[in-house]
DNA sequence: TGCAAAAGTTGAGAAAACGCAAACTTGGTT
DNA sequence: AACCAAGTTTGCGTTTTCTCAACTTTTGCA
């Protein structure tokens, strides 16, 4: 395989701290991974034998319950870290990782965790700040799930993915990868016919636009509202 | 202050690993505090100047929404690290914690967290265990929450309450401190009425018990069973 | 180009759970 | 011993959201 080109890891908070000849070093270590849309890059269960970069595209992580209702954790950004089990002493993913869009991923073996948190400055900070952010989003997550109503967390959703995964254009900011009722039903809790009448007002009230499955928030002022109670 | 004995850590996860030697050491830099039943341990905001062992007691772990809604996170048996927000690189403690029996806590100065996970083998394993834990329970709580209905969650909470809270009795298992209807909606994401509605009916079914605010389990098989949905 | 599969819409009725209200119980405190 | 605060129970009407069903639109692929 040809060898990787350590401007690669230019930018990435994970390894912001090193030097040219570490980036390399890393990159050495690492393998590459083309993930075509649709195609997972691990599954619920399986041991975890590496952990991940995303490189380029957009990873869905979601788990199935007993009853085989699939439900949403989160959906990762280009440039972060991810199934990194591993961080917290599992040695198993507790979800699985759906490549949403064509992906690069860089992945390590499992066994250079501890290598990589001794030797390179700042690589275990990150790793741990990536881990207490998820943990702040699943926090409020569940206070939402615990106190909130299907519209407000719908639209909350909406933002996140928006501030997390959007792009802007003209008329808006448009969500980086196709995102269905269904998607959105299984990220908040509730079911695709109640999000499609949501998303049916909303555009008639020129909050969001979709087509297909795009989805273009037009107005997030609006929609940040929304995720208030009215009361 | 009287110098703790340091048979106190004997059988405690994070400082298996260590020896008379040590476990001292690790009590010199120690501070005991004695918090009474209904008092807080830290609050939701406060800098994390400490983190904390909860050597005896029961601690109740509890956020609010910018309602003002309460949302009970988890509660702390006996034995476990909590409010360690520093292992995730918080410097804020992210919710409140709250002493439903008399505590007795172990607190060291936050400074002192990297100093223990270098000098102490299995302290930092441990930690992370607790995370671990911990994020894997709020993964669980989160499906639950997004699939499940209030009946099922409230068995599931009185389960779990049961099984790390719970005290062997002739009749069943009770719950080592006092729950409140109220506090099992905040658990649950529900409201005291429907909470009170299923106590009553469950304890007409002779599935539980409870009389002021001490819950009893008679049967878990069967509340195990309520767990799960009907379909 | 056309067709099947996937995605989306919308109505109508049902179910789950809530909010409100009123009354009751219990236990600690003065 | 009496009272008060906290906790609990239960009925009733309402709201939210789901389920079921039918139909439309869109798109990817043969």
């Amino acid at each position: 395989m040809a060898k990787l080109d350590a401007s690669l890891l230019n930018n990435l908070a994970p390894f912001d701290q090193l030097d040219a000849r570490q980036r390399q070093e890393v990159l050495d270590l690492a393998r590459v991974r083309r993930i075509p849309a649709g195609k997972s890059v691990f599954e619920e269960g399986m041991e975890a034998t590496h952990f991940n970069l995303l490189l380029d595209g957009h990873v869905r992580v979601e788990r199935l319950n007993p009853e085989g209702e699939k439900v949403i954790s989160l959906h990762i950004p280009p440039g972060q870290l991810f199934g990194i089990a591993r961080a917290l002493g599992r040695d198993h993913f507790p979800a699985t990782a759906l490549a949403v869009t064509e992906c690069l991923v860089l992945v390590w073996p499992t066994a250079l965790w501890d290598t990589f948190v001794e030797r390179y400055d700042g690589f275990a900070a990150e790793a741990y700040k990536v881990v207490g952010n998820r943990v702040s989003e699943m926090n409020n997550r569940i206070m939402e799930l615990a106190t909130q109503h299907v519209e407000q967390r719908v639209a909350r959703a909406i933002l996140r993915l928006m501030q997390e995964h959007g792009l802007a254009n003209d008329a808006g900011t448009q969500i980086a990868f196709p995102v269905t009722r269904k998607v959105i039903s299984e990220m908040t809790g509730s079911t695709l016919h109640t999000v499609s009448r949501l998303l049916s007002r909303w555009e008639r009230q020129k909050i969001v636009q979709s087509q297909h499955r795009r989805i273009c928030v037009l107005d997030a002022v609006r929609l940040e509202q929304l995720t208030h109670s009215v009361h």
